[in-house]
RNA sequence: GGGCGCUUAGCUCAGCGGUAGAGCGCCUGUCUUACACACAGGAUGUCGCAGGUUCGAUCCCUGCAGCGCCCACCA
């Protein structure tokens, strides 16, 4: 006998050792089934499973059953990034609280540390999808760090770098103080900051008294000013342009230059110009030749070498200056703007609200910092991934993002990935000790290369930075299959099928997939990128921890169960939508698993369990016929949507025929057939009823994957093999299941009608009567006869006859179809009641009714409107039209 | 500043050219031998606003408003 209720935490573990020691996520290439496949977004080795994941790996855990019950053979790629950055900044932490620091240990210990904390902690968001129930493939789980992943990546650096893709350039980049090194413009976010805009003045060189006044958010970068730029058109400096100003405290000349850059309407007009320290500037600086003094160094304190040389007492204040030596730069703002307005050359300051670009991860403002750098030439590499999503190699669902893609792609900067970090891939290259570079697969190779160039042996020494992390994922696609050696792997599951991710990682990653894949592989990595929405909470908020509104998909999973959670996600997954969650609504789901598990008690009560041998094409029975025909159309609905990708949909398709079908009616319908005698009608119900329960947890096992498999054991489904090995269901053809619809439906009506009448009439559930039948034909009386059982028990009916000789005093009357229905309740029902019940039926069927013939009185409907239509409304007319006949009729009954 | 999306029942959302839907919540009954994580029944909407196209608009077009997001922006 079946517990009382399901119970996921006994459940889960046991069924999710068993799939893998089946081996059923395994992908065999050696197959001859064509291959579906998806890659995992490697999830960060730091990371602990949080609900974001619970959502992308629910969709993907979804799709990859789904396709592998199809028969398709199906890899679902696992593994996990090692996240530079984030990775470098967990360890540090740790070490930090042992009192130990990475500088003073070196790069080799500090190495060291952190891969004993990745063997140590690295495994346990891959544990933790497993409680999720996802099926990933994991004697091939790959780590971005690993050999053959390493291996990729320096064959990628060294081909790019070959064909010039890849180089080296000294240029501004986005330099994050706290963790010292560039990070890419993706990684960096604007947040609007409370400041203030200074009004500074520039004496004009040789006209004592006149000053030039800049405005500026940043005072301290003026140490590093090598121009003013105003306008060419702006008429209030145009004399000034060619002159020179004296930059104050430092005393340096620098040149007034015209440039469109300058914006006459920003600020005064004239823009300090300090090409070392913002990303505008630069440019003017390049296009005026200015020189370029870099001000602040990596800590983003104030550093004076290169300005030195020019610091003079005429017009400056070196001491003051000097002073500035290795002062942070907010507070080298602070002394800076003291000592200007003690000068008297500080015009006046407005407060000033603007963006600010921030670290995503530091959380401080970056530093535009020039320095040297490796490239991507992205430009180039994007060009082939614009054209393959412009003519559907590739196809975003939703569409939609399709414009984003475009846009961010047809405007794509130089990829700076090169960073001074030390957890990652170590850049290939060597230096000799000129400077001359030598990119290469290993040192001796470069060492080589070196011989032939100097013809003698030089010492050659490692660019000492690592990889941005997103470079080694772009070739996660391929590289994941074993690339550059072509493996079997490689050879049937690129390119993958379905891309799975959130909207905010399309840059990072999914258009540099598509660039990396389509160089090296000459094919883009997916066919389909699912972009799914975020993860919020009930009230649309995003979840945060400060926000204290975080939910875990891993207590969610303790509380309610993995099949609860994960289908109340696919519920909420609709279309270009934020996935709102909530804790009711996982809790309100797993009343759906009870339904589901309470209908396998109601079969194991009554002896049903996996036919032998029912062939559902060659029923009998109308109940076996509709219910069939209910589920060829489930089956139909759940398909289509998850082709679509519209998981909401699949979730509501076989929610509605569970519940509303199966259990709601047909079950009910069984009840009398199962108590009844023994005999062919009970032995294809008994079929039926098992067969179908059988469909329905194939069509819900890639959702609810634990309690599908574990009622298809206990019910004896497939001896030969687990349900994730099972068939996907597909329709079977009903005998005459138009008939049986119309049947049942009849049926269902009837039921429906009369418990409305009763309950509106407050008739006790206690209380039964006959349905006396009235006007109704040969073949609805056959019916009633049939089903008579039934529906003395679903619509509390002593009986269900023909009404023979006048009605008696005291009905309560329905119309169904051609027939009134009266119940004889004349000692229960307030007659008033009743005829205002009546009233309002026939009121509403008016309404309805007068609709329609204003409908078509319109002479331009019934031409115009498609011929069908026409039909069906004056169908429907006339169907109003009986019914309020017949309720007429009933009334004037009750007034009798 | 540029772009995208959303606005439908109290809540969360489907629908997107021809009778306004679901789940939850609410109200009324019921422990009816699978299930109270349940059963039966009921109420609830000028489908954001204003125009237009159409025989017909929640659905298509235009404008407006509100909300959200992305990109750009340190004068």
């Amino acid at each position: 006998m079946l517990d009382k209720t399901f119970d996921p935490a006994a459940v889960e573990p046991r069924l999710y050792q068993l799939w893998e020691r089946e081996g059923a996520f395994a992908a065999n290439p050696a197959s001859a089934a064509r291959p579906f496949t998806i890659m995992i977004p490697p999830p960060n080795v730091t990371g602990s499973l949080h609900i974001g994941h619970a959502l992308t790996m629910s969709v993907q855990d979804t799709l990859i059953r789904w396709r592998r019950m199809q028969g398709r053979d199906a890899l679902w790629q696992p593994g996990t990034d090692h996240a530079g950055i984030a990775t470098q900044m967990v360890v540090e932490r740790l070490l930090a609280t042992q009192g130990l620091d990475r500088r003073e240990m070196g790069r080799e210990a500090f190495l060291k540390h952190v891969w004993e904390w990745k063997a140590q902690s690295g495994g346990s968001i891959t544990r933790q999808l497993r409680r999720l129930g996802a099926s990933l493939d994991w004697p091939r789980e790959r780590f971005t760090m690993d050999e053959g992943l390493s291996k990729a990546v320096i064959q990628v650096f060294v081909t790019l770098h070959r064909e010039g893709l890849l180089y080296r350039d000294r240029r501004l980049v986005n330099w994050d103080p706290v963790f010292q090194t560039a990070i890419s413009d993706l990684e960096v976010e604007s947040r609007e900051v409370k400041g203030s805009l200074w009004h500074l003045r520039y004496p004009v060189e040789g006209e004592p008294g006149r000053f030039l006044v800049v405005a500026t958010t940043r005072p301290e970068t003026m140490l590093g000013d090598t121009a003013v730029a105003v306008h060419p058109e702006d008429d209030r400096y145009k004399d000034l342009v060619g002159r020179h100003v004296i930059l104050p405290l430092v005393g340096r000349r620098i040149p007034v230059v015209a440039d469109p850059y300058s914006d006459p309407e920003k600020g005064t007009g004239a823009v300090k110009i300090t090409p070392a320290h913002d990303f505008n500037d630069f440019e003017v600086g390049r296009r005026h030749n200015l020189a370029m003094p870099s001000v602040l160094d990596a800590d983003a304190k104030v550093i004076l070498a290169e300005i030195a040389a020019g610091l003079s007492a005429d017009g400056g204040d070196p001491d003051f200056v000097r002073a500035l030596e290795g002062v942070d730069r907010f507070e080298a703002r602070k002394r800076i703007v003291a000592r200007l307005q003690e000068l008297e050359l500080v015009e006046k300051i407005e407060p000033h609200t603007h963006a600010v670009p921030h670290g995503d991860r530091s959380g401080v403002p970056i530093e535009p910092r020039l320095t040297m750098q490796w490239y991507v030439d992205a430009k180039t590499l994007a060009q082939p991934a614009i054209r393959a999503v412009e003519t559907g190699q590739t196809v975003f669902v939703p569409r939609q993002w399709e414009n984003t893609f475009f846009a961010w792609m047809r405007d794509i900067q130089p990829w700076c990935v090169s960073r001074q970090l030390w957890w990652g891939h170590q850049i290939p290259a060597w230096y000799a000790p000129d400077g001359e570079v030598f990119v290469a697969h290993s040192e001796a190779e470069a060492a080589e290369a070196a011989r032939r160039k100097f013809g003698r042996e030089v010492t050659l020494v490692r660019d000492p930075d690592v990889l941005d992390t997103w470079f080694s994922s772009a070739l996660w696609p391929f590289s994941t299959l074993g690339w550059p050696e072509k493996t079997p792997e490689l050879a049937k599951y690129y390119p993958g099928d379905v891309l799975v991710t959130g909207f905010d990682i399309i840059f990072f990653w999914v258009a540099r997939m598509m660039m990396m894949g389509l160089h090296f592989m000459q094919d883009v990595p997916f066919r389909t990128v699912y972009i799914h929405g975020l993860v919020r909470d009930e009230k649309g908020q995003k979840m945060s921890k400060s926000k204290g509104n975080v939910m875990d998909p891993l207590e969610l999973i303790d509380a309610f169960g993995a099949d609860a959670m994960r289908f109340t996600i696919a519920s909420l997954c609709g279309p270009g939508r934020d996935v709102k969650l909530g804790r009711k609504r996982v809790e309100d789901n797993r009343a759906f698993v009870t339904k589901i598990w309470n209908a396998a008690r109601f079969l194991e009560m009554n002896g049903i369990s996996a036919p032998q041998g029912f062939d559902p094409s060659k029923v009998e029975t109308p109940l076996a016929r509709w219910i069939l025909d209910g589920a060829n159309r489930a089956i139909a609905e759940c398909t289509a949507a998850l082709e679509a990708y519209r998981f909401d949909e699949y979730a509501a398709a076989g929610y509605r025929f569970v519940w509303g079908s199966y259990c709601d009616w047909f079950i009910e319908f069984a009840k009398p057939v199962l108590n009844g005698p023994d005999g062919a009608e009970k032995t294809e119900v008994k079929g039926v009823a098992g067969h179908v329960f059988g469909t329905i947890l194939r069509l819900l096992h890639p959702v609810m994957p634990y309690v599908t498999e574990e009622l298809w054991h206990l019910f004896g489904f497939g001896p030969e093999g687990s349900l994730i090995r099972t068939a996907w269901p597909e329709a079977v053809p009903v005998p005459e299941a138009e008939a049986a619809r119309v049947e049942l439906d009849w049926v269902v009506s009837l039921v429906s009608e009369v418990r409305g009448a009763r309950s509106e009439m407050n008739v006790p559930p206690s209380v039964t009567v006959p349905l006396l039948l009235q006007g109704a034909s040969a073949a609805t009386l056959a019916r009633a006869d049939a089903w008579s059982e039934a529906i003395r028990r679903l619509a509390r009916a002593t009986e269900v006859r023909m009404l023979g000789g006048p009605p008696p005093k005291g009905v309560a009357q329905v119309v169904v179809g051609e027939t009134t229905v009266m119940l004889p309740l004349a000692d229960v029902i307030d007659l008033a009641a009743e005829r205002a019940r009546l009233a309002k039926a026939r009121g509403a069927a008016e309404t309805d009714a007068k609709k329609i013939a204003a409908k078509l009185a319109n002479p331009d409907f019934v031409a115009r409107a498609k011929e069908e239509v026409v039909e069906e409304n004056r169908e429907r007319l006339a169907a109003a039209e009986a019914e309020i006949a017949r309720l007429d009729a009933a009334l004037a009954r009750i007034a009798g």
